[in-house]
DNA sequence: AGTATGACATAGC
DNA sequence: AGCTATGCCATAC
């Protein structure tokens, strides 16, 4: 009998990475409800880290705090680029410069990878 | 194999 | 309404 050796699970990160791929424009996503739909609601932390290595090329700039928020501005991913991708996209900016959430985030009830 | 880390979230003050 | 403290947990090293 073969022991069906368990495929490995894709990584947290991979998953991540896939959910944030599926992203459509002009919708965005908070840290802490990827990490709810990946299956650890409290983990909200380690998508931020996972985004933070950023290994693929994906739309990182849909993903934001939830309170609409845009994350943090480095060299790397400058704030002023992510607001001016989002804006492209469609995504509107209130007057506090939040993103509006109830518009644009994307509500996704299962995950399908 | 143990510790540090991290683009967050939430509660409390 | 802004600040600190604490939880969170798979990766990195």
């Amino acid at each position: 009998m073969l022991k069906e050796k368990p495929q490995q699970p894709v990584s947290f990160f991979q998953q991540v990475y896939d959910l944030v791929r599926i992203i459509p424009p002009g919708y965005v996503m908070s840290y802490g409800q990827i990490a709810q739909l990946l299956g650890h609601p409290r983990a909200s932390r380690l998508v931020g880290w996972a985004m933070h290595r950023c290994p693929s090329q994906i739309p990182w700039y849909r993903v934001i705090k939830k309170t609409g928020e845009l994350p943090l501005s480095n060299s790397l991913f400058p704030l002023s680029d992510q607001r001016r991708l989002l804006e492209q996209e469609g995504v509107s900016f209130l007057t506090s410069g939040l993103v509006d959430m109830k518009k644009h985030q994307y509500k996704l009830e299962e995950i399908d990878l």
